[in-house]
RNA sequence: CGGGGCGUAGCUCAGUCUGGUAGAGCGCCAGCUUUGGGAGCUGGAUGUCGUAGGUUCAAAUCCUGCCGCCCCGACCA
């Protein structure tokens, strides 16, 4: 992308609406735009980055062996009274009446939406187990919205459901989800720690939150050193027996704040406790007939009876995401993205567009790294605005083409993370970022 | 939803107390000079002062209603 031709609507004030770190970047590097409280416009350099986030998450839910739908934003209200959530929702609930006068809503999340195709379909314990996912726009309705993306009215979700004949079959379901969004989260540049969680308003007796631990966090956290060394499962797992990954986990201490038991974390060592901010960015639940029994999602059994299916929801925020990857990493000049998600793979920056040796070279570069997708300044702003705009948007890798270094034969490659600058020849390096893909 | 604060140019803000022709910096446009870490000079454009009403000869400024946004708390992927 030539950002003469881009749109990359940056600024350099800090914008008086926000005041945590990832709100301030994603405002002042052109990825967002608030339209109203909690709601927001995504900019092509926030939409690039949060369809990175999605995919990746898409990849890690197919890989566990969810299977994507795409549910609509908007849903009958006759579904939730069904399931006697249309009151217990309260005013959380976006309410909408339709011309016709029926009462709809924008969902908030779609337990009822998927048990209703389930149930119109699946009939037999042999089609078990399922696990529908989609990411989806969801709207809670928050009082007080804030933090950006962070904490949205609407926001992007990915939520999974699974249905299974009974528990044994559906804790395998639960810690399928469990190992992937331990890979998932690792994928995106995260150190997640998965904690013991209260269920909520969706209930059930098996949850937990996936947590990333940021200075911002919303959260005060407490868990056991061990699982900030403990490194994602990888994909190379038996699908089929996960329990072993799942308790060497969950039998270490880890709690939110509403969960916290002082006494079992002081009995840790000194030295093995960790106590910090975190944001949480999945939450997975076991809910068992909560949902099958009032909406009849029933199969047949091995004997002939039905018997509601077992089920659990899990969700991953995507839009939080975004801000959370931020909150974890960044510095004073800007954002620093994991290379798994940044916008861009390479920024070419070009020191003196017009200049003909100049413009060759990186014109060059541009050709030659198409396959990291590169974002090439080929404007004529002045260098340290360049440099500063770079920085901003968190391009993991620069590389910088001006006549002075030409001169000499060199190009530089600086890496956004370290600040690290290297001279190179233009082939070397190329060479070497082409070496990142 | 309780408490607090703020709405003036694209952004950050001054002006409001004490009513009297709408301001600054940055950004934007033009020109010249510049060019390796957010340039300098000159010239220029841009505002229903959130909104509706009231008081007044006169309202960004005083009064009332409404709307929006932000912060603290309670609540949440």
């Amino acid at each position: 992308m030539r950002l003469s031709r881009y749109f990359l609507p940056v600024m350099k004030d800090i914008p008086a609406e926000a005041q945590i770190v990832s709100h301030r970047l994603m405002l002042r590097a052109g990825m967002i735009r608030q339209v109203a409280a909690g709601i927001y416009s995504w900019l092509p350099l926030g939409l690039r980055v949060l369809k990175k986030i999605e995919q990746i998450v898409r990849e890690e839910q197919n890989r566990s062996g969810a299977i994507e739908i795409l549910m609509p934003t908007m849903q009958p209200a006759e579904l939730w009274k069904e399931s006697k959530r249309y009151e217990a929702y309260g005013a959380e609930m976006l309410r909408i009446v339709d011309r016709h006068e029926r009462d709809m809503l924008f969902g908030p999340t779609a337990e009822e939406v998927v048990t209703d195709i389930f149930r119109a379909y699946v009939k037999s314990y042999r089609d078990l187990p399922l696990n529908l996912y989609n990411i989806q726009w969801k709207f809670r309705d928050e009082t007080r919205p804030r933090f950006g993306v962070m904490r949205g009215r609407e926001f992007l979700m990915k939520d999974a459901y699974s249905f299974d004949v009974d528990e044994p079959a559906a804790r395998k379901a639960y810690n399928r989800m469990f190992v992937a969004y331990l890979n998932t989260f690792a994928r995106l540049g995260l150190k997640s720690i998965p904690m013991r969680a209260d269920t909520g308003p969706i209930g059930g007796d098996l949850s937990h939150e996936f947590i990333v631990l940021a200075e911002t966090g919303e959260s005060q956290v407490y868990c056991d050193r061990a699982l900030l060394d403990m490194g994602a499962p990888g994909p190379d797992v038996d699908w089929d027996d996960l329990q072993a990954i799942v308790d060497e986990r969950t039998a270490l201490y880890a709690a939110t704040d509403e969960m916290h038991d002082a006494a079992a974390f002081e009995a840790l060592k000194e030295d093995q406790r960790v106590s910090a901010r975190g944001i949480e960015v999945g939450h997975i639940f076991y809910f068992g007939e909560k949902y099958s029994k009032p909406m009849n999602a029933v199969v047949a059994g091995p004997d002939g009876q039905s018997r509601p299916i077992h089920g659990g929801s899990y969700g991953i925020g995507v839009s939080r995401l975004a801000g959370a990857i931020i909150e974890a990493s960044h510095d004073d000049a800007g954002i620093v993205w994991p290379e798994p998600v940044a916008p861009f793979g390479v920024a070419i920056v070009n020191l003196k567009a017009g200049d003909s040796a100049t413009d060759a070279a990186a014109e060059k570069a541009y050709a030659a790294l198409g396959a990291l997708d590169p974002l090439y300044d080929d404007t004529d702003a002045r260098p340290g605005a360049k440099f500063s705009t770079m920085d901003l948007i968190g391009v993991p890798w620069q590389l910088i083409v001006g006549p002075k270094g030409l001169e000499k034969g060199v190009v530089e490659v600086k890496e956004r993370r370290t600040g690290a600058k290297e001279e190179l020849s233009l082939d070397a390096a190329i060479k070497k970022l082409s070496a990142k893909k």
